[in-house]
DNA sequence: ATTATGCTCGTAATG
DNA sequence: CGAGCATAAT
């Protein structure tokens, strides 16, 4: 049914500027919409699609709309809606992943499946990987079973099927046994019904092309393709993409080239590059007005990307103030770098200045420690974003490969899973036997139990933990269309002894893990039955979103894509971390481009402010180490930022302990990488060494203490350098002496 | 079968 | 330094 034109404001198309206007109004043919950091990207994309609806040029089902995340179809889904007036029913509209299981389960026997397939997380790929090289007889010791998989899914995200891998392809790995590997992989996928994600595409293009019909129908069906975030699309999506369009060549990608961050994970900028020429008479969209930040932000991020050489080329301009340059502060080590963004934002605070829309951004993950343990110390709320995902937690993959077993007795994955957690006396020897029987039989690991607990195969005791086990599972699965979902929940983990042994633990992470499958059990309710909520969690893996309250944001540069803050923070500008030792090591030309790119992703989260730091010294893994200021810092345009430099001097031999922390401006130029360090700190620079050891016996028994993680507390004992104290709030804990000073 | 100990490794993280 | 895992010890 054609949408009539909603009640609401018909004129959508004047809220755009020009450009914008040209990417929504364009005719029909391939387009590509560069669209630079925060110049509405978003808005464009779902504005052509309501104006697709809208004009009649496509029906609901006639529009195919990827995203890469579950938050970005999500929002498209809630602002094409808007636009409309109405709900967005009928739109293919989901993730890459979304659509591809959507169009296998359809056609799951055309590629050897059942429509029932159940689709692997990377825990389960890694196990099954295992099985396959103890199979081979491989040693695990010098082949990683985690490289082979990294092997495998690279060759898919490239659109090979094991026996596509090209000879140019195939590695060293296990002797270049690497692709009989895979094929055996896919084949024991394939006899546990299951697919992981890659497949979920590369059997969409396996089917396509091995059956012109099904795949003519879908290029019928799809009049309009519109894709987000082109730059991170991998081969197989480019190929899959190029397959669906071919017969209307009506597809519109939306991207920014010199926002590609994502190499390692597969996607690959090239798609957005050759796009002209994989696309032939495509039209393509700049989209160069930002509406997010100053001009000095934007002269600073443009400044930085125009070094790259693989990029289409983009000037961002604004109507906004130049406002403040980029600000480049050196610090001693990381421990005052912590300390000097942190009083940056409470003098930001002070101003009125909100910590929401403030973050701190970090090249890679464990430099958010500092500013965790300090920002505790100063009682600044702040969240550190990132870190293991909700349903990739250790007892909520447990529980839920518990509803896996139940659902589908032939889920092997998650039947070894669980058969002996909790203990339950099933040890590996038994899954042995198990897995030789189930082989030769071609049964599954639960039928072939079933079987073997009436023989005299096992062991009398494991025989008896076994057949309970076997019986209690066969006693919910009968309750299993009876109850309902979040009964039938409860009920597994309370009579499997799962929730039990989660509180019998004593140690500290128990709590919060039980915490979690109540949550798991909450998260069961919005669902009708196990089996479509299990479908939701091979899918969705994010946790739910905190609520809203002022809290400063810690998190990575790529976990900080697409977002944006009036403040922002940007850590750790030393060469060997930022850009990133690998990146320099073996990625070459494009490698530091990438990282490039991430600085320039970084600046460009800014609204207001941007302010870069850099640390002389630093503490990795316990191990200081001493580096140059980050080459991209001498990069960045002199126009657009200001140099600030502790005063008085930072001095070696007394660390960091300045307490009146001035700064003033300061003109420097970091022409050169080697020694500009030298330049900002003094020249004391190159005599930069370890900081000297604490003196032992420093303390005695019953002194007064203070812990930045566990408050005040007063020395019970001390041996060596460990101390056990009894902290006020914190309860008695070891530690070591470096960590506690005098209260 | 379970628990204790020793060793290695360490960029980023969606589906 | 510390998580995660493989091996050794009980």
């Amino acid at each position: 049914m054609i949408p009539e034109p909603s009640g609401r404001d018909p004129g959508y198309l004047s809220h755009l500027n020009e450009q914008q206007r040209q990417a929504v109004a364009a005719g029909d043919g391939p387009l590509l919409v560069l669209a630079g950091a925060g110049t509405g990207k978003t808005r464009v994309l779902t504005t052509r699609l309501g104006h697709l609806l809208v004009t009649g040029r496509a029906r609901p089902h006639e529009i195919l709309a990827v995203t890469f995340t579950n938050k970005a179809a999500r929002e498209m889904v809630g602002r094409v809606s808007h636009l409309i007036g109405r709900p967005a029913d009928g739109l293919w509209l989901g993730t890459f992943h979304a659509i591809g299981v959507r169009i296998l389960r359809r056609h799951a026997e055309l590629v050897g499946l059942k429509p029932s397939f159940a689709i692997l997380d990377t825990d389960d790929q890694l196990r099954l990987i295992k099985q396959v090289m103890q199979a081979a007889e491989l040693d695990e010791k010098r082949w990683a079973p985690r490289v082979l998989l990294a092997i495998i899914q690279r060759w898919k995200d490239r659109g090979y099927t094991a026996r596509e891998v090209p000879a140019s392809e195939v590695g060293d790995f296990a002797q270049g046994r690497s692709v009989q590997l895979y094929s055996t992989y896919q084949e024991r996928l394939k006899t546990l019904n299951a697919c992981d994600f890659g497949d979920l595409l590369l059997h969409g293009l396996t089917l396509f092309r091995n059956n012109p019909d099904v795949l003519a129908d879908y290029q019928q069906r799809f009049r309009a393709i519109l894709v987000d975030e082109y730059q991170d699309t991998n081969i197989a999506q480019y190929l899959w993409l190029r397959l669906l369009a071919q017969k209307h060549r009506n597809i519109t990608c939306v991207g920014d080239d010199d926002q590609s961050i994502y190499s390692w994970r597969g996607a690959e900028v090239g798609n957005i590059l050759r796009f002209e020429q994989d696309f032939p008479g495509a039209e393509i969209v700049r989209l160069e007005r930002n509406y997010r930040s100053t001009g000095h932000i934007l002269g600073a991020a443009s400044g930085l990307i125009e070094r790259n050489r693989a990029r289409h080329g983009k000037t961002l301009w604004t109507e906004d103030d130049d406002g403040l340059p980029v600000r480049i502060a050196g610090l001693w080590d990381d421990e005052e770098e912590a300390r000097f963004i942190g009083e940056e934002i409470e003098a930001w605070q002070r101003d009125g200045g909100r910590l929401e829309d403030t973050a701190v951004l970090v090249r890679a993950g464990f430099q958010t420690r500092r500013f965790e343990e300090r920002f505790n110390q100063m009682g600044l709320p702040h969240r550190i974003i990132g870190g293991p995902r909700f349903y990739e937690r250790l007892e909520v993959r447990d529980a839920i490969a518990y509803l896996r077993l139940i659902s589908q007795s032939d889920d092997d994955l998650a039947f070894e899973r669980i058969v002996n957690t909790p203990r339950r006396g099933i040890g590996e020897a038994a899954l042995r036997t198990l897995h030789a029987a189930a082989r030769s039989g071609g049964t599954s690991l639960f039928d072939t139990a079933r079987m073997l607990v009436a023989t005299d195969e096992l062991a009398t005791r494991t025989r008896n933990a076994l057949g309970s086990f076997i019986d209690t599972v066969e006693r919910w699965r009968a309750a299993f269309d009876r109850l309902d979902p979040r009964d039938l929940a409860e009920m597994v983990l309370d009579e499997s002894g799962y929730t039990r042994m989660w509180q019998d633990d004593r140690t500290p992470e128990a709590p919060g893990r039980l915490d979690n499958l109540r949550e798991l059990v909450k998260a069961i309710e919005e669902f009708d039955t196990i089996r479509a909520f299990l479908e939701h969690v091979s899918l969705v893996m994010e946790t739910a979103s905190d609520p809203e309250s002022d809290m400063v944001s810690i998190m990575t540069l790529h976990g900080a894509k697409g977002l944006e803050f009036d403040n922002v923070f940007l850590s750790g500008w030393e060469d060997g971390l930022f850009p990133n030792q690998r990146a320099l090591d073996e990625g070459g030309a494009g490698a530091l481009e990438e990282e490039r790119r991430l600085a320039y992703v970084g600046i460009t989260r800014a609204r207001q402010r941007c302010t870069i730091s850099f640390a002389a010294n630093r503490q990795i893994y316990s191990q200081w180490s001493s580096s140059t200021p980050s080459r991209f810092i001498g990069e960045l345009p002199e126009a657009h930022v200001e140099h600030l430099q502790r005063n008085p001097a930072l001095r070696p031999d007394r660390g960091a302990l300045f307490d009146d922390a001035m700064f003033e401006p300061r003109v420097a130029r970091y022409r050169s990488n080697k020694g500009a360090l030298a330049r900002v700190i003094d020249g004391r620079a190159e005599t930069v060494s370890v900081r000297p050891a604490q003196k032992p016996g420093r303390f005695s028994i019953g002194d007064r203490i203070f812990h930045e993680k566990f408050g005040y507390g007063r020395i019970e004992a001390i041996d060596g350098n460990k101390l056990e104290i009894a902290f006020e709030k914190a309860g008695s804990k070891k530690v070591v002496d470096s960590f506690v000073k005098a209260a």
